[in-house]
DNA sequence: TTGAGTTTGTGACTCCGCTCACAAGCTCGT
DNA sequence: ACGAGCTTGTGAGCGGAGTCACAAACTCAA
């Protein structure tokens, strides 16, 4: 088990264990923790947690369960954690003001450590404690200060070139708030979130689970003729 | 086909294609398109994009394409954004504000209808042209202006409290951008976003790629004595 | 009307991820 | 030392989702 990759759908999990052990750890509250509480914290269930961890190595003690601190570790490092990763936030309207002073980042060790911008009316000024630079420094900036994330926070028309000005810096991880469909390079990850989208589709199930009591109600009415 | 339900991978990418064809229907660009433009302009494969259309019904005409108006108006009603749901944003630290005056929003039809908070500091300002209110008005105003959307963008302490007010006040849809598990009743949807967890999940990848790298040039220096 | 060229709709296959269930392995009291 | 009671690790089975490939159905020119 242990040398087989580690399936997307597990990585995507691993943060929240993460945030679940750093509560436990955080409140000395026990030394170990089963399987069956982790999951409870995390929301899923708990064979699924088992198997997760399981692709890490046999980290658990049969009978007794998980060694927080051992577990914890092991996710940090897992995750890359135990290094920093400077982000570049590109675009700096209102999202990208917002992310820049956002403290969910710093409080889970990634560092913003440049802005970039192309309008005249925001370079030069400060935000979040950072000046904002010209995106034709962006180059220079990646390779002197070793930023290796960059966020795209720019209007989606700009998300495609800023992407492609990233990638020619170097930059080999990059997150996608634009809403825009944007292509990189095989050895490039983007991931993208997409606020709309997400409204988007609470829309469909809410509007499904009305249309369904409305044809409830239609029936009912038929019924009773 | 016509009547099976429609997948959640189908809707999480009806979003994508909805932009696509308004870009096209802007542009007054074509009266037709096939699946093949649809699928470069959304960033997936052309089968993937048929059959995800196919669960809405048969509404493509073969050897010419899918008629742009006809598909749109069918995407948007089942999406159900021929009606606008309200919502509301319960939180109004640096996230809250920067959605409440996030423009991407009200582009695709969302109206951000109320703003709440606990905080003396905030409560009776003006954010994005809303005056914030206070977390106890809720229910009054969920029930009076007919919110159905709830945006948790409070601490992570907060989210848990204030998602079961929103399903006692009536709210069925959720959207949580607090980094924490929020469990609700199983008629409620909700769908979280969480920031850091995907800064996490990309230094995953890139350092994974960097030990991988690591690791070769360490065989390569072991190979070369 | 026919045939060449296009494009849809979908059955068949494969792969990935989730859940179940249980053997293996641990602790602890006696 | 042993058995009762937990908890992990994982094989097996199942269902959802993605891809391939092709018949069906359309257009258009001759």
């Amino acid at each position: 088990m242990r040398h087989r990759p580690i399936p997307e759908a597990t990585v995507a999990r691993l943060p929240i264990y993460l945030r679940a052990l750093l509560d436990i750890a955080g409140d000395r509250r026990d030394v170990t923790v089963s399987s069956e509480d982790l999951a409870r914290m995390a929301g899923v269930n708990a064979a699924k947690v088992r198997k997760d961890l399981s692709y890490l190595g046999s980290y658990g003690t049969r009978g007794v369960g998980y060694d927080v601190e051992y577990l914890l570790y092991q996710i940090t490092r897992e995750l890359g954690l135990t290094q920093d990763w400077p982000a570049a936030i590109i675009g700096v309207g209102n999202l990208g003001r917002a992310l820049a002073s956002y403290k969910g980042f710093s409080e889970r060790g990634f560092r913003i450590a440049a802005l970039f911008d192309v309008s005249d009316d925001v370079i030069g000024s400060e935000v979040g404690g950072l000046p904002v630079r010209h995106l034709d420094d962006l180059k220079e900036a990646v390779v002197d200060e070793g930023i290796s994330i960059g966020i795209i926070a720019t209007p989606p028309a700009a998300a495609q070139e800023v992407a492609e000005r990233l990638v020619d810096a170097g930059v080999r991880s990059i997150l996608n708030f634009a809403p825009a469909v944007v292509n990189v390079p095989p050895d490039v990850t983007i991931r993208k979130v997409d606020l709309s989208i997400e409204l988007q589709i609470l829309s469909f199930y809410q509007q499904r689970t009305q249309a369904i009591a409305a044809a409830r109600e239609a029936n009912r009415r038929l019924g009773s003729l």
